[in-house]
This record gives structure tokens, C-alpha cells and sequence, in this order.
DNA sequence: CGCATAGTTGACAGAACGTTCCAAAACAAG
DNA sequence: CTTGTTTTGGAACGTTCTGTCAACTATGCG
């Protein structure tokens, strides 16, 4: 038998526990906070998603669906693939730019519990691998299709260019310089001719 | 008129502090388990060293010192400017082999901590150039010796082998691969020839 | 020895933490 | 309308947190 429906939408809920988590990291979240800005009280959090570190791992297995799936989208889009894969830098260099840059989930979960909570960790090490398989795919069909050379070891750029982006997801929340990610994805790029 | 004296090291302790805060992060870092692990009570940490954020910051300016200072040193040893940047990633590589790794204090505190403290952000972004700017003194030394085309942008590629470095030091923490270092790195060195 | 200075110790305050209990509320089905 | 089921909001739980206070201890100097 069914009882008193929700006064709140899943997804949204679960987008905006994102988003605090995202910007403020695990620990320093706390549930006040997360049900003040979700919109809901307390105890429909515990109903709905159970506790903290549940409710974080579903906050990350959205962010892999969400963010992570752009990104293989974009990768996955009809056209030259090679392009998707300059595009891709090119959106993160776009990311660079923007003031308000707030890093990516992934990369601050892995160095806040990426050695400390197993179950974290297999996760995230699995949304590593999605993103370096999406990179990967685009750039094997990159070489079927002639336009990057069959010598490059496609799995050793895959995770150059995988490496860049979560090393420009952290130094982007501190460093001052504009240029920096130019500087760098422009070395990243040449390695594409 | 001096009394009694201190009954501990004072740069022990902080290097005990520093290794806690950099497995365990800053919030999940309690008073009482820093006191514990290095050894002295809690006043005589509040006296020798203020409070928990000033504590942190003391035990990033020894990190500083201690491990980019390593890293200094060894980017301006006598004998081939190049073969000491070189150097640097064999040494990033055989962290990765390391089962132990425990990633960054610098790069897990950009994660953390990087666009929620000011005066933490500033000090990163300090210690982000002292590295980049002793890659580069390397690679502009090895040029101005004929080990690197002059056509290089050094700056960039001081800065590209830097945000590889700091990726390297975040996904070490998750990623399974055994070879993943050696494939991120296989193409940085391709870079220096 | 005695005084001044500085370090150590344990207890404690005030707040915040994650979590749970409970009763009221809102709907579906009979 | 009644009964059953689920959600909701608020109060309260015990624990842990950072930081402080006051008493005690140990040293150097006169």
C-alpha cells in the first residue's frame, strides 16, 4: 500500500547534495546544511538516501552520470573524433577561465578519501576508468579513421590527457596564472598531430 | 628570565603533525589524535603552535621546506640540468609503485582546502610556482647548455610537467593500474627530447 | 633558597556533529 | 469514514569537536 507521496523531486535533491558536496567537500558538509540547502528536512534525507556516506556515494554515482556522461558524450559525438577529443580540452580550458571554477568532484573525493574509505575508493577508481576509456575509444577511432597515427600508443595518451584533466582540476582551485592551462593544453594538444 | 624548558621537539612534532594532516586531510584531523600522535598535550600544542589552522599552515610551510625543498635540490644538482628533471619523474614513478602512497600534503590541501581559505590558497600558490619555477630554471638551464632546443617553451613545459606531477599524485590514490605512471610518464619524458 | 618564567596536566565549557525517536500529517485502498 | 502506510518536522539523543582555565611542575637566575 502506498502512503504520503513526497513533497520533493529525487534527482533534484540529490543534484543540489552534488553541488555542497562539490564545493565544500566531505567532511567539512555537515547534514544541517545539506537538508537546509536540498530543501528538505532531516529525516526525509535519512528516509530518502540514508546516511552521510550513503547519501555521498549516491551524490558521486550522479556526478559519473551527469558530468562524466557529458563527457562521453561529447567524446561519442558524430564527426571527427579527434575533434571531440580537442573539444573536450577546449572545455576544460574554458573551465579554467571561469572565476567561479570549483574543481571537479572526482578529484576532490579522491584526495580527500581516496586512500582512507575502500568503498570510495573502487568507485572512484571506476569513474577513472570510465573517463579514460571514453578518451581511449576516441582516440582508437581516431586512428581507425586515419587521423592520428597508428604508432601513439592510444592508452598511454588516453591517461596523458586524463592526467592533465584532474591535474588541472586541483592547481585550478589555487593558481593565479590565466595562462597556465593555455600553456598546458597546448602542449597536450601538440601531442595529437 | 627563561623557564622550564620544553620537553619535545618542536620541528618533530610538526613533522608528525604534517604526516597526519596529509593522510587524514584537515577536517578529518582531530586535536586530540594530533596531540596523541606526536607525542605532547593539547595545551602544549596551543602554546607551541596556536590553533588547528595555524598548526596546518605550519605543517604545510614544513612540507615546503621538507619535500619541495627535496625536490628543489634535486632539480639543481650539478651534472645535466635535464637528467635531473628526468630524475624527478623516476621519482614520481617510483611513488606510484609504492603501495603506501599516500598522494600529496600540497595537492590533497588544493583539493580540500584550496577555494574555501584565502590565506591557505595564497600559501599553495606559492608553493605551486617554488615547483614549477625550479622545473623551469632546469629546463631553461638544460637549453642555454644545448640539452634542450631552444624552440621548447620552457615555461610551458615546466608547467605541463607540473600539472603532471599533481594529477599523478591524485589518481595514485585510486587508480589500480600498475602501469599508469609509467604510461603518463613514457610520453612527459618524449617531451624532453 | 626563593622568585619569576615557562611547560605540562586534567578537567571543563560551549557548540556542532550524525543519528534516532515520536507524534502529527497526508495520502491510497477497502 | 476507517484503516494502513509512508512522509514530515521537531525534539532529543549521546558523542565528539575545538579551545580555555586553573592548578601543578620544573627550570634559570639572583
Amino acid at each position: 500500500m502506498s502512503g504520503r507521496p513526497r513533497e520533493f523531486d529525487e534527482l533534484a535533491v540529490l543534484d543540489a547534495a552534488m553541488v555542497l558536496f562539490w564545493e565544500q567537500g566531505y567532511e567539512a558538509t555537515g547534514i544541517a546544511e545539506l537538508s537546509d540547502r536540498c530543501g528538505i528536512g532531516r529525516q526525509s534525507m535519512y528516509n530518502a538516501f540514508g546516511d552521510k556516506k550513503a547519501l555521498y556515494m549516491q551524490a558521486l554515482d550522479r556526478y559519473s552520470c551527469e558530468r562524466l556522461g557529458g563527457i562521453v558524450d561529447l567524446l561519442e559525438a558524430p564527426g571527427s573524433p579527434l575533434d571531440n577529443v580537442r573539444a573536450l580540452l577546449g572545455a576544460w580550458e574554458a573551465n579554467w577561465e571561469d572565476p567561479e571554477f570549483r574543481g571537479c568532484l572526482m578529484v576532490n573525493s579522491m584526495a580527500e578519501l581516496g586512500v582512507r574509505d575502500l568503498e570510495i575508493k573502487t568507485q572512484l577508481d571506476r569513474m577513472l576508468q570510465k573517463m579514460e576509456d571514453a578518451i581511449y575509444n576516441a582516440l582508437h577511432r581516431a586512428q581507425e579513421q586515419g587521423e592520428l597515427p597508428v604508432d601513439r600508443d592510444a592508452r598511454a595518451l588516453a591517461r596523458t590527457i586524463t592526467i592533465t584533466g584532474q591535474g588541472l582540476a586541483v592547481v585550478g582551485k589555487v593558481a593565479s596564472s590565466p595562462t597556465y592551462a593555455r600553456d598546458v593544453l597546448a602542449t597536450t594538444r601538440r601531442l595529437l598531430d
